[in-house]
DNA sequence: ATTTTACGTCAGTCATGTTGACATATATTT
DNA sequence: AAATATATGTCAACATGACTGACGTAAAAT
């Protein structure tokens, strides 16, 4: 308690607060995406997989365009994960009504088996951790994850989130 | 708002708030992750190099057994991360004392350099954010991020990040 | 008619994870 | 003292998921 960078320093605490609330985001994203990937094994999908699963189940018809800006990666990267994706019936590509030019994605029926039992270990694990922490806690992650959101696209997201 | 899933049932209500919160996960790692990636490219070193830099920097003296139970990954993942930052300088390994198998690693004057650069962007994010969204929205995300960790080893953790 | 956009694809590379087998030094147990 | 267990390192092969760069095709926009 004497070190000269802790004792009463509040310059210390601020950034020793920072740190472990960096740390826990890096152990809850650990643990959180533990079960999902143990369950994609079964299916030998991977957990780029699932983010296309979770999105596409999200957002029934969007576009290969719109998962691209979502997921931040290059359209080869996507191919590889949404051709097996297509391949193997867990999405169906439907040609755009209005621009003939986009693939719009939806899950088939087996794709929605797969995304329920993904999304419920991990809504499970999210419910327990809120019940525990109570309402006003649930507040507060979900206000300071938003904040974490880059700004650029802070908006853009959010109002995906919370639906049109 | 007719729509059987949506209405006034409060199930798909709660359905809804926890898929939303899961995507924010997603979204704020995604981001948070992004610019220290970008500081790296510039050394050619990954993420996984970053994850070593930070809980070395955070638990100096650790061993490699210690190093790998906070990472989860196989020691002959970790060997070729740790070898290429031990080659260039980043880390050093001295023998335990107690114990002369172990090898306990710490940061050298560069480490903490890279260490210092990393953390500053990575806190700077999460300080706005937090500024941001006040002090009790933060007590409420750390609260809920601690009950994401699995239970398992969640109090080695939290034990861990308080510091002993 | 030309250009732009949305998407697909081939080919090669890199980072980071995995399994399995084996080696070496040191500590612990019998 | 000998046998066993532990901490670490290392070789080899492989999978996943990211990247860049180049090129192709159909449809929309100009």
């Amino acid at each position: 308690m004497t070190d000269v960078k802790s004792g009463n320093n509040p310059l210390f605490l601020r950034e020793e607060e920072l740190r472990q609330s960096i740390e826990l985001l890096f152990f809850a994203y650990r643990d959180f995406t533990a079960e999902p990937d143990q369950i994609l094994k079964d299916y030998n999908f991977g957990r780029a997989h699932h983010r296309v699963i979770h999105f596409v189940g999200r957002n029934e018809g969007m576009t290969v365009s719109e998962l691209l800006d979502i997921l931040r990666i290059t359209k080869q990267s996507l191919n590889r994960v949404l051709s097996s994706l297509i391949t193997r019936g867990f999405i169906e590509q439907r040609t755009g009504i209005e621009d003939r030019r986009q693939r719009c994605l939806y899950l088939t029926e087996e794709g929605r088996k797969l995304e329920q039992k993904l999304s419920r270990v991990q809504r499970d694990l999210v419910a327990r951790a809120f019940r525990e922490a109570g309402g006003d806690a649930v507040a507060g992650y979900r206000k300071v994850l938003s904040g974490l959101i880059n700004d650029t696209n802070r908006d853009k997201i959010l109002d995906g989130i919370l639906k049109p």
